[in-house]
DNA sequence: AAATTAATTGAATGAACATTCAATTAATTT
DNA sequence: AAATTAATTGAATGTTCATTCAATTAATTT
């Protein structure tokens, strides 16, 4: 009895307006006063759904590390061939989704806190490890049928993933579209080079 | 005429303090204030060096971007061919000397600062295009000698720099030694793959 | 309608911060 | 020794911030 509680809806809401103005202004600069006046509402409601400023970065985190297994969600269809999903996670992976998906200022201070911070380290440790070994299943799968051939699959699933991260990495100060897309393009021939097709 | 000018000495010393100080607790958490106290002296003193925060944040990169460099460094002996270089590079930039060089964290923490601010991401920039550059001259050089086969050495030299980027991505969540040097074999493998040699 | 529970506000607190400014101290030159 | 220049200090300022707490408002149930 009493009020229904609105934790979830708001929690989310309150992260969605603090993911904006980090996005901004910088995650080191993305305040709760900042927040709440955006959101439109007081300071002490913010602390009052998250304890203090840490967890809602703990918030922004989780939400951040959501958005990434998007990019990687994709949709199993009738038709679909271990082949041609593998391949279509590596069109995900390389793709400008990440660019409308993610700012990269705020990814790298995430990234950055996770360095310091062994709570977050372990969910970036969870969610990498978890990208790794569903990469790794589905080359396992074409490796089994016979249609690439690579000494070992989970090796080759890191050495994706590294190029990945790479290449984001040096894209990230890429700011003349040609360029960009030309990068990207690249490292993708380079990433389906390493599975090795027959 | 009047008192020798310690400018240089000066700052160099405090931009020191202030990285041991965003080791520890993160570049967003290390102000002036700190910094001052462990360096034994006033923060008004920090801003007569430096004229703002910013312009310390700026000596901080140009120290991080200087030590990035010294690890591409490689001392040319009268015996050195293109190849041995070429190697000695590889061996350098897949060592640990990143590990004693480079707090991940403060790293991470500039990246995402260059990704909001022009004149920093200019001088990564510059760097990368340095060093990549460099390689390219290398593989060039070896090219003409036969002694690999690459179709494109600017390409290929990108290319090891993505690995190498995505490798120190992945690895500096990776705190076990023996999986951290693992990582780093097998990378260090693909780059010299790349590199086709005869 | 009374009771209950949660949402929300608003004021207040104290800490930390970057920066300014005037004053003082210490080298160095003429 | 007088003049000059830079180093250094120390106090002060005003801002922003996270967090606390008590009070009020709004749903929801019995």
């Amino acid at each position: 009895m009493g009020r229904r509680s609105l934790k979830d809806a708001r929690q989310k809401e309150i992260i969605e307006v603090f993911y904006q103005i980090a996005k901004q202004e910088g995650l080191e600069n993305a305040s709760l006063a900042k927040t709440a006046e955006r959101a439109g509402m007081n300071p002490s409601l913010i602390i009052h759904y998250f304890k203090s400023r840490e967890q809602l970065v703990y918030g922004l985190i989780e939400f951040i590390l959501d958005r990434y297994l998007e990019i990687f969600n994709v949709p199993v269809s009738a038709n679909s061939t271990p082949k041609t999903i593998l391949l279509k996670i590596i069109d995900n992976v390389f793709s400008k989704k990440w660019n409308v998906l993610f700012d990269d200022s705020v990814s790298y201070s995430c990234y950055a806190l996770a360095l310091r911070d062994e709570t977050i380290a372990g969910r970036y440790r969870q969610l990498l490890e978890t990208l790794r070994k569903n990469m790794e299943q589905y080359i396992r799968a074409c490796k089994k049928e016979g249609l690439l051939q690579v000494a070992n699959p989970a090796v080759t699933a890191d050495l994706i993933f590294v190029l990945v991260d790479g290449a984001y990495y040096y894209l990230s100060l890429v700011k003349q579209e040609k360029e960009y897309e030309a990068g990207l393009k690249r490292y993708k021939k380079q990433a389906i080079a390493l599975l090795n097709f027959v």
